[in-house]
RNA sequence: GGUCCUGUAGAACAGUCUGGAGUGUUCGCCGCCCUGUCAAGGCGGAGGUCGCGGGUUCAAAUCCCGUCAGGACCGCCA
């Protein structure tokens, strides 16, 4: 063992131990006559410190020492003189004198700083991860991580959930998101995907009398990137057999629980997690994924308006369209250019127009339109939105999917809380909610029918009937956790009935062939006795954000890729030789090999590196 | 595929709107001084292809066009 203790354990118990204490230089304080070198490592800091007189040897090698160089200081603890002691710091009342000082290995000066208060540019970050990864914050999340891991694992263990690894060289399922495709050199010309989940296998494992699955996978999806998308993902995994929505719910909710707690925010999720069909989510918050956080619901005004003199209002009602509106506490002092700017983002938004009202102090409302407006209409609109005085009110009319959703991104816009610290640190908490009963289908766009969550959805019970005559209307058992505004994961009850399934792929237009051909393995499987089924995948990089109270997936991730799906560090992707790519029968295009030829070019001309 | 923001010394920025010598601030780095600091302090110093290319101009970090990189978002993500 190279070191007795660690730098952030020593107390003044400690006085009087011979220790050796390793870690990186995180400053060092020379007064001439008395020089301090902090020790550093992840669990904290211990100030060593040498005299000329006292620790000549000492002295003298510390001196040479530098900021983050690995050293080990070996001496015997000893209290800090009356008045320098430090209370900020847990190892504050002690220090080491460096009766040895060893250098483990140098540093060159860095290429960004570790200190917390600098926010580098994200780029160089990822340039240099493993200087990123020794800060706190990067500790922090990523050991949050390790802990909320190991609870939620032992909380499904707990409950009968066994873990299983499926493979990620799996057959492509064109389905969904592209695939990352993996070329096979035994077999030139074929090609292996990368998992977009283990969505199939999971069901294959209930055939395989698993019962309870659960895994945290990785998981591929080859689209474009955001701040809560990465190309590569993580998912908490689970299916279990004979089981109902209210089982998964209960399970998901018991994890949740324990992955709160481990990330030191137990009490956090309210005691009932509240639940709405997604058809009243789309209504009152335009989302699938509504941030309960901000600000109140929206509200149906077609009973407001019915029979208006108010042409614009009049037009869209008869039209079959309705008028929704959305009250913003506080929001009346928007200065006239901000207002203008709503209307131009609501039109942007696909609405045809925005109307906006302030609710003066006599509780009048004050709106370009308010005079073509009655008298009882606008007392009806106060009262259906719950004005009081200061308030901003806005109003869309249109279909009511386009009203709420344009109101729903506004009030997203305008109040939707930042972060997700707890509200004891001064930020606005956790919100959660399930989403239920999305439809099984929703419009591809060209006249026909594309599942709104994957093929192996069950439709909901009680409307299995309209499977034939009208599916669109058709729900499904698909559910989803939704936290702040983020999906954090999704669900569903599986089809375990063949002609329930062969009816699904009729509807969704799929020939019989082609369903053998992607499908064949799992409906060959459910031939042979299938349990009834349900699951959900959490996704984990997401929920970490959130435990983390960080905006980007990316700071919970230890090497995260850029929004191009680059890896700063690595330099991946890159390109691969000829021979390389003949191995697996493949072959550049002129086009490919003109494009990795400027990259080539940029990377060595460009100063961008 | 699209919209928007950003790019100036090792780092974080100001300077760009309104063109006039690479001007400046903080941190870091190097040297000297300093015996109780803990974001130590004082003095001095080094360090720049203003992302890259082109254009306008007597003159471009600054204006225009293109391009690259990073970020946010829309599309996309069963």
């Amino acid at each position: 063992m190279i070191r007795t203790h660690t730098c952030g354990e020593l107390r003044a118990g400690d006085v009087g131990s011979e220790v050796v204490v390793c870690g990186w230089v995180d400053s060092v304080r020379d007064h001439g006559g008395v020089l301090f070198v902090d020790v550093r490592d992840h669990t904290g800091v211990t100030q060593t410190v040498a005299h000329p007189d006292e620790q000549p040897e000492g002295f003298a090698a510390a001196e040479a020492v530098r900021g983050e160089w690995v050293v080990a200081v070996r001496g015997r603890v000893r209290m800090r003189p009356e008045g320098t002691q430090n209370p900020d710091l847990p190892t504050g009342a002690v220090e080491v004198p460096i009766d040895a000082v060893e250098v483990l290995s140098v540093a060159e000066p860095l290429p960004i700083p570790l200190d917390e208060r600098t926010e580098t540019d994200e780029i160089l970050r990822l340039r240099h991860r493993p200087l990123d990864l020794r800060k706190e914050r990067l500790q922090r999340n990523l050991r949050t991580r390790a802990r909320v891991s190991a609870a939620v694992r032992a909380a499904l263990e707990a409950e009968g959930f066994v873990e299983v690894e499926t493979p990620t060289l799996i057959r492509s399922t064109p389905e969904g998101a592209r695939d990352y495709l993996v070329p096979s050199r035994q077999t030139p010309g074929s090609v292996y995907a990368l998992p977009q989940s283990p969505q199939l296998f999971k069901q294959l494992l209930m055939v395989g009398g698993i019962d309870r699955y659960y895994q945290i996978a990785r998981c591929w999806r080859d689209e474009d990137l955001r701040a809560d998308r990465q190309p590569e993902f993580t998912q908490l995994d689970l299916e279990a057999s004979f089981a109902e929505p209210e089982d998964v719910y209960a399970w998901i909710e018991a994890a949740m629980r324990a992955a709160f707690e481990a990330a030191g925010r137990s009490g956090e999720l309210p005691e009932t997690i509240p639940r709405l069909t997604w058809h009243d989510a789309m209504d009152l918050y335009g989302s699938d994924k509504p941030d309960l956080r901000a600000g109140p619901p929206i509200v149906d005004l077609a009973g407001v308006f019915a029979g208006t003199a108010f042409k614009a209002f009049a037009a869209t009602l008869d039209a079959g369209g309705t008028v929704r509106g959305w009250r913003f506490r506080g929001g009346g002092d928007l200065t006239r250019n901000r207002l203008d700017g709503l209307i131009e983002r609501a039109q942007h938004l696909g609405a045809k127009g925005l109307v906006w009202m302030v609710v003066e102090a006599d509780a009048s409302l004050r709106a370009p339109v308010a005079k073509f407006l009655s008298d009882a209409e606008l007392a009806g609109i106060g009262a259906a939105l719950d004005a009081e005085p200061g308030d901003l009110l806005l109003l869309a009319a249109d279909t009511a999917q386009t009203a709420s959703a344009v109101l729903g991104q506004l009030r997203l816009d305008l109040d939707r809380p930042a972060g997700h610290a707890p509200v004891e640190a001064g930020g606005a908490g956790v919100s959660p909610l399930w989403v239920v009963d999305f439809p099984l289908f929703e419009d591809d766009g060209a006249g026909g029918l594309t599942p709104l969550h994957h093929p192996f959805t069950s439709p909901h019970r009680d409307d299995v009937h309209l499977l034939d005559t009208d599916p669109a209307a058709v729900r499904s058992h698909a559910y989803d956790f939704v936290i702040n505004g983020v999906e954090m994961g999704s669900g569903s009850v599986r089809i375990h009935d063949a002609a329930v399934q062969a009816r699904m792929f009729e509807i969704l237009g799929m020939e019989e062939a082609e369903v053998r051909s992607r499908f064949g393995f799992l409906l060959d499987a459910f031939r042979h006795g299938v349990p009834p089924h349900a699951g959900f995948a959490v996704g984990w990089d997401r929920l970490l954000m959130i435990l983390c109270d960080e905006r980007s997936i990316r700071e919970v991730i230890a090497f995260p890729k850029t929004q191009t799906g680059a890896d700063p560090l690595t330099g991946a992707p890159a390109a691969v030789g000829d021979d390389v790519l003949a191995d697996v029968g493949l072959q550049m295009t002129p086009e490919a090999r003109a494009v990795a030829a400027a990259e080539a070019g940029t990377e060595a001309g460009d100063s961008g590196a």
